[in-house]
DNA sequence: ATTAATGCAAACACTTTGCAACTAT
DNA sequence: ATAGTTGCAAAGTGTTTGCATTAAT
C-alpha cells in the first residue's frame, strides 16, 4: 500500500544500494517505510518498537544501520537535541529548518525563516568560514505547559504540506497588496490606454489569485486542520512591502497621468522585481514542494515582465537574452 | 596568586555553597581555580587532566560534580556540540554567544549579534512560547583548514575583553558619524549662536571619542594583539545609521538656518536616540564589561539630551520626571 | 558461489550513582 | 558529632563493532 506514496524515496534508496554494491533486503525497506510513514522526530528504538510491530524477528542493530544508510542518501537526516539521543527526521523534499522545543512535554515546532538564515550567513563569512550545516534551536515552555493544559496535540502536522501553504499565502498577500496599488493607480490615471493597462493587472492578478485560493483548498482537502496549523515559514513583511513601490506622482490621491506605454512599463517592472525576489527566496528550498510553487510564481511573474525563460534567477545580472 | 583576579566568582560559588548547606573544600577550589584560569570550551576529562597537574590526588568524578555545581552557581555554562562529550564555557560576567565550530580543527569560534536573536525572538513569540536558553551553532570548515594551513592560532582570545573592545569601537563609530554630521550641520548654519551650538556638540564628542580611545588601548595593553582578534560583537549597521536623521533642509549643501534653541533641541534629540538605542542594545548583555561600557555611554547620552537619571532604559514611555 | 546483511552479544565512550572512608562545619 | 565530600569502583546511558549465521546477487 506504501509503496505508491514513497516511490521516489524508494528509488533513491535504492539506486544508493546499487551505487554502493550493499544490497536490497525486505528488512530494509520494511525499516524505510516505518520511517517514512513516521513524521517527527524519532530515535533509533522509537523506529524498532515500530518495525517490531510489523515483524518481530527485525534487531535493532539493522535498525540502527539502516537509519545511518538513509542518512547517507538523503532520505534521513539525524537531529541532536543534546538529551544524548540521536534521533532522525525526514530529510527527502523536506526543507532544512531550525526547532523550538518544550522542555516540559517535548513537543517540537519546526520552522525555517530565511531573514534569520541570511543574518547568519553575513556573520559567518565575516569569519571566512564554510558553513555545512547548522543547528539552532530554541528550548523552553510551551503555551500548553505554561497554562498547565494536558493537550495533547496531533504528534506534528506534515510539515511538507504546511509549506506549501505558507508559500501560496506568501504569493497571495504579495498579489493583494499589488492589486490594491493597480487598482489605484487605475482609479488615479486619467489616461484611458494607461488606465486599461492598470485594470488588465488587476484583473490578471485577481485571476491568479483566485487559482492559487484554489490550490490551497486543494493542499488543506489531503490534511483536515491544515488552515490552524502555526506556521512553518516566517518571511519578512517588509522585504515583500518593497517590491511595491511608493505611489508615484506629486500628491498622493492626485491624478497621475501614464500612457499605455509608461504604465506598461510600471507593470513590468513590478513582476520583474517580484520574479527577482521569488526566485532567490525559492533557491533556499531546494526540491520541496514549497519551492515549486515559489518557483512556478517566480516563473510566471518573469514571463509577465517580458523576462527571458529562466531569467528569474539571474535578474541582478539582467536578462540574459529577449523574450522569444 | 590566583585568589585576587577570580574573587567574585570565588564569593559566589562560596556563597551558594553556604545557601545550600555545602561544604566549601580544598579540592572545590582547585577545581573553580583550574576552570576560571582556562579559557574555552572543557570536559570533564580536559579539566580532570588540568587539575592533575596541580594534585595527583583529585579524583574525575569530583572534577565532574564540582563542574556541575558550578553550571547551578551560574559560574559554568553547558555547551553540547553534538560528539557527545559535554563541555563547559564560562558564564559569569561572560554574555551568552552562539558557536561556529569548523569540522576539521575543531576551532571555535564565539560570536553575539543582537539583530539574530531580536529576529529569532519574533518567531519565538508567534508561537506563545517561553524561551529559557538556545544552542545557535555552525558548523563547518573554517579558513585555515581549507588552505591547508596547520596554523595552531592562540587558542582563544578572552571573549570578555574582546567584547569590551567590539562596544567601545560601536560606539567610536557613532560619534564619528555624528561629528560628520554636526561639522556639516555648523558649516551650513549662518545663524552664529545656533552654528555655536553645533560646534560644541562636535567638540563634545571629539573629547569623547578621545577618552574612548584611551580606554581602548587600555584594554589593548593586557593583551596582546586584541587589535586583530576576530570580532565577538556583530551590531547592525543600519540601525546605528538610523540614529542620525538624514541632513535637514530643502536642499542637501545648502543653508541651513537654526537658532541656538531648535539646533540644540536637535543635538538633544540625537543624544536621546543614542541613549535609547544603547540602553536597550546594552540589556541583553547583563554583568559583563561590555555592558559596564554600553550602559555608561547611554547614561552619558542621556544625560546631554537632559533626560531624567536611569531614562536610558524608558525611552519608549518617555522621560519619568524632568531633569534634576 | 560470492559477498553483504542480519541479529545476537559484547565493547565503547561518556555520564552518573553507590558506598565506605574522610573531612569541613 | 553531624552532615556533606571524596574517590574508588561499578552501573547506566545510548552508540557502535565483531562475528557466526543467513540471505541476496
Amino acid at each position: 500500500m506504501a509503496q505508491r506514496k514513497w516511490k521516489a524515496e524508494l528509488e533513491l534508496f535504492h539506486s544508493y544500494l546499487r551505487r554502493n554494491g550493499l544490497k536490497k533486503t525486505y528488512q530494509k525497506d520494511l525499516i524505510l517505510e516505518t520511517f517514512l510513514s513516521s513524521e517527527g522526530h524519532f530515535s533509533v528504538d522509537d523506529i524498532y518498537a515500530l518495525v517490531r510491530r510489523r515483524d518481530k524477528k527485525v534487531g535493532a542493530v539493522t535498525v540502527f544501520r539502516t537509519l545511518k544508510s538513509l542518512t547517507a542518501c538523503g532520505i534521513a537526516r539525524e537531529v541532536l537535541l543534546g538529551d544524548g539521543v540521536t534521533r532522525f527526521e525526514h530529510n527527502y523534499r523536506h526543507p532544512v529548518h531550525h526547532h523550538i522545543v518544550c522542555t516540559e512535554c517535548h513537543r517540537t515546532i519546526e520552522y525555517v525563516c530565511p531573514t534569520l538564515d541570511r543574518i547568519q550567513e553575513d556573520v559567518i563569512r565575516k569569519y571566512n568560514f564554510q558553513p555545512e550545516f547548522h543547528r539552532f534551536q530554541t528550548f523552553g515552555v510551551c503555551q500548553d505547559c505554561r497554562e498547565q493544559r494536558t493537550v495533547t496535540r496531533s504528534p506534528l502536522q506534515d510539515a511538507e504540506r504546511v509549506f506549501a501553504r505558507d508559500s501560496l499565502r506568501m504569493i497571495l498577500r504579495l498579489q493583494t497588496r499589488r492589486m490594491e496599488f493597480l487598482r489605484d493607480l487605475a482609479a488615479r490615471n486619467p489616461d484611458p490606454e494607461g488606465k486599461a493597462v492598470f485594470e488588465a493587472g488587476v484583473r490578471d492578478d485577481g485571476n491568479h489569485a483566485a487559482e492559487l485560493r484554489r490550490k490551497l483548498e486543494e493542499i488543506a482537502a489531503g490534511e483536515k486542520h491544515l488552515e490552524d496549523a502555526p506556521p512553518f515559514l516566517h518571511f519578512n513583511a517588509e522585504e515583500l512591502e518593497a517590491l511595491i513601490p511608493d505611489r508615484p506622482g506629486p500628491e498622493r490621491g492626485g491624478e497621475v497621468r501614464m500612457d499605455a506605454t509608461s504604465a506598461g512599463e510600471l507593470v513590468r517592472g513590478l513582476h520583474r522585481a517580484a520574479a527577482g525576489f521569488f526566485g532567490e527566496f525559492a533557491a533556499k528550498f531546494s526540491d520541496t514542494e514549497g519551492e515549486q510553487i515559489l518557483l512556478g510564481f517566480a516563473g510566471r511573474e518573469a514571463a509577465q515582465a517580458g523576462m527571458a525563460e529562466g531569467a528569474a534567477e539571474s535578474v541582478g545580472a539582467g536578462p540574459r537574452k529577449p523574450a522569444a
